[in-house]
RNA sequence: GGAGGUGUCGCCUAGCCCGGUUUAUGGCGCCCGCCUGCUAAGCGGGUUGAGGGUAAUCCCCUCUCGCGGGUUCAAAUCCCGCCACCUCCGCCA
């Protein structure tokens, strides 16, 4: 949820930040005069409560005669106050309806437009070229078939389409790549966490994954939980509701969880391999900052992602990502996109936002500061997603004979295998 | 899943049977002061939290006794539903 007091002081700020979105500038004008309506009506309900108040306090000491005529009085005033009460939730459901939907406001630098306008910050590594080299690459299906590393036929038996098995090397991979993720953010002082995969509507809603992205996510309706799409939520919602002092910001967090999306609308897109799935685990960062340390840690994740992405040994860019693709709770968002040889594309691998008090204003967490509470800023980014990780490295380490180099700082987390070598026929 | 118990202002706790003078009692802790070679002890005072009116440390209002409803002129207190925790039983990885 944005800051009202903002959108009071400077509507049209907003107003072209909606604009620079694609979305509907009008939503600003809407939401401050709902916003008007329900302070007025909270400030009718208010007086007649205290009035309300005072009168039951006068019937307690009151004389059996008096008390008579005070009842009289108080019954007629109860109604009232019934009425004002209603009124006042009213005005409040539709205020939180209206402001629900407005999404962050971009920030400034974040260039205007829809998911083709991001602008390239950066080129890290060159694209390895196998022309060069004398051979045609594979893509990470044929690799991860020749490595008994993945088996997506059985997969899709068991489970249907975007559904796979990680087998052998290929499960090997998963936990030397979660391990040296965690060793990385431990290094970096993060708390480690392993957090619920399962949540309440509040979680889910308050980090923003009900709004435009709610077709996108699974729903457990017999009890009401949702399966989170990233651990971004149950660590949003782990302070929910918690003032958190000043003295211990930042709070970073470090999680390893499964991931499920349903894919929807991304029907044709990615059907091949494991780039695209229903489900995939992930490490994720995450931290709570006071709202001016937002953007220099948005740079710092950025940073421990690159750091991540040298130690893959894959050729990467850094996109800024513009306005219309930040999602409702990010103000700014960079991806970093891996160079896919057989795609001849850069994909993205992981991605990190600035979210500041949007998630924290609607999960209600706040900072006990010097000068009072406020609002913290909360911010995400990926380690590692998995089988976007297996499909980068498959095919930028392939080498001829169908094996795979292992970068070495991945080594000790393998075994101290420096390849990994296809495997007989059949199974 | 079943039975029983518990949930009060940082922590512990009184109040609930029998609704109003509760602006929620007391202790611990914490803060201020006094006393005092220093410290401890002792003495006196203060202390639920949040939101809003305000830019505001004064002042005013509302909300807050696990959460949500209901009854009532009036709910910590009565009724209903839910949640969490504890104990025991059952089941399971």
């Amino acid at each position: 949820m944005i800051d009202l007091r903002l959108l009071r002081s400077d509507p049209e700020r907003a107003r072209d930040a909606q604009r620079r979105r694609g979305a509907p500038p009008e939503l600003v004008d809407e939401i401050l005069a709902a916003d008007e309506a329900r302070r007025s009506s909270i400030a009718a309900f208010e007086q007649l409560r205290a009035e309300q108040k005072s009168l039951g306090r006068q019937i307690a000491t009151a004389t059996a005669d008096e008390r008579v005529a005070l009842l009289e009085k108080t019954r007629a005033l109860s109604s009232e106050v019934k009425q004002a009460e209603a009124t006042q939730e009213q005005a409040e459901a539709a205020f939180v309806t209206a402001v629900a939907s407005m999404p962050n406001l971009a920030a400034p630098e974040a260039p205007a437009g829809g998911e083709d306008d991001y602008v390239v910050l950066e080129h890290v590594g060159q694209p390895r070229d196998f022309a060069a080299e004398g051979f045609e690459p594979l893509d990470h299906v044929e690799l991860g078939q020749r490595l008994g590393a993945i088996d997506i036929e059985r997969g899709a038996k068991v489970s249907g389409a975007r559904f796979y098995y990680l087998t052998g090397v290929g499960a090997d991979l998963e936990f030397a790549l979660v391990n040296m993720a965690m060793d990385q953010a431990r290094g970096a002082g993060f708390t480690t966490m392993i957090p619920p995969a399962l949540v309440k509507p509040r979680a889910m809603e308050g980090t923003g994954f009900l709004g435009q992205a709610a077709a996108d996510v699974y729903h457990l309706p017999d009890e009401d939980y949702y399966l989170v799409g990233t651990s971004e939520v149950p660590l949003a919602a782990y302070h929910s509701d918690e003032i958190l002092d000043a003295a211990t910001l930042p709070r970073r967090y470090a999680a390893f969880s499964p991931c499920y999306r349903k894919e929807a609308g991304s029907y044709g897109k990615d059907t091949r391999g494991i780039f695209r799935v229903h489900w995939f685990d992930k490490v994720e960062m995450f931290t709570y900052t006071r709202l001016e340390e937002a953007e220099a840690e948005h740079q710092r994740l950025l940073g421990w992602e690159k750091e991540w992405l040298a130690k893959l040994e894959v050729a990467y860019r850094v996109i800024d990502t513009a306005a219309g693709d930040l999602g409702l709770s990010a103000q700014r968002k960079f991806d970093c996109e891996a160079w896919i040889p057989t795609q001849g594309k850069y994909r993205e691998l992981t991605s990190t936002s600035n979210c500041t008090d949007f998630q924290s204003r609607r999960l209600n967490i706040r900072g006990r500061f010097d000068d009072g509470i406020r609002p913290l800023a909360t911010l995400n980014g990926t380690l590692v997603a998995i089988p976007r990780a297996i499909v980068a490295l498959l095919e930028t380490h392939q080498q001829a004979d169908g094996s795979m180099r292992v970068p070495a700082a991945l080594q000790p987390y393998l075994q101290g295998r420096e390849t990994l070598e296809p495997v007989g026929a059949g199974a």
